[in-house]
DNA sequence: CCCATTTAGCTAAAGTCTTTAGGTATATGT
DNA sequence: ACATATACCTAAAGACTTTAGCTAAATGGG
């Protein structure tokens, strides 16, 4: 009966990998079971379910993706941050497929609240402070930079971009390059 | 044994309005079952299984959003075009979560090739052809609106910008009026 | 050190969904 | 009217989820 030390913690942890082996769709408490070598209700003294271990791979890929954009973020500021900032967004993303899938995983108000997704909008406050917009300009730009990152990205990863020139790359050099010049204009005009 | 009248047609549209319903992950061979009140084996005889039943909705909703964007399209161009475009796509996410979520199936290359995928692409060319951009700008500015989009209402209907003001509307009607401003500052120019 | 308690992981079982195989009754056309 | 095609059925096997109750391994106090 040997025990494998099984725990909330390394379920997660485990389920994440799984996810970016086959996909965070086809995470499931059986799969997992598997890949300990364990029963399948064994797991359920660690994880409600299928629903609560789903959520605890989108909380751990949310907090470590925003641990990865502060990361990149030290000591940057202006177009090198937002350059940084997307470029840690997408690398995540083309590393951890299934993690940057389950970051997606819609989530309740309260566990979104409680989740690393504020924080990511507050790392995007702080790059935006250096083009100094106005309330609510920086909240707009604050949505638009999520949208866009967070979509760019989702297409590319589908395909979207495959098969055609230029690369997926370029274009996203471009787009942040175009929304650096974006934000640059809407910077607070006194005149206005 | 009175016959139902299913058909590979009929099933893929109920599916639709049953993913709007429900989510599009909750789809199923068998809800659909039970919504024609048969046997859930029944459904085999004209669809493939579960996978072909989603690719099928998925191809369904591209198809339809795609229809939606080229009658707000008509007749118009320039910002008023873009504006059109971008309100179309909101529109039809809010108003089919479900179709919507189904759009971003992922779908094999061939697939995707055969479905309304490229004309999506070649209606935002459409609209960018009165912003006058040079090859490889256009296709970079198609992804980006691509990405935009598609980002920025996804995480509006996931709740990312609920219990926050300015509601999601205004950010929506400012990140148009940016890009608008964006893509004129792209436009050729002849000095460089 | 051993016994009591906790608990990690087990077996059993019921429910749901998917999918295949083969049967029956209803349309359809000659 | 009858033969053919086919729409929908029953039956059954396999996978995943979840609950209930059990057993044996760890842990700690006397």
């Amino acid at each position: 009966m040997a025990r494998v030390g099984l725990t909330t913690e390394r379920l997660t942890r485990a389920g994440a990998e799984l996810a970016d082996e086959v996909g965070f769709a086809q995470v499931t408490v059986s799969a997992l079971a598997r890949r300990f070598d364990v029963q399948v209700a064994s797991l359920y003294s660690h994880v409600k379910g299928s629903a609560e271990l789903k959520t605890g791979i989108a909380l751990f890929a949310l907090a470590e993706l925003a641990d990865r954009v502060t990361e990149a973020l030290a000591g940057r500021a202006g177009k090198d941050a937002l350059s940084a900032f997307a470029n840690a967004y997408r690398d995540y993303a083309r590393e951890h497929p299934g993690r940057f899938a389950a970051a997606k995983h819609p989530l309740d108000a309260e566990t979104a609240a409680a989740s690393a997704g504020p924080r990511h909008a507050q790392l995007t406050r702080a790059i935006l402070r250096a083009y100094d917009l106005d309330e609510p300009d920086e909240t707009h730009a604050v949505r638009l930079l999520g949208g866009v990152f967070q979509g760019f990205v989702t297409l590319e990863l589908a395909g979207g971009f495959a098969h055609s020139s230029p690369d997926a790359r370029q274009s996203w050099d471009w787009a942040i390059e175009a929304l650096d010049a974006l934000l640059r204009n809407h910077a607070t005009t006194d005149g206005e």
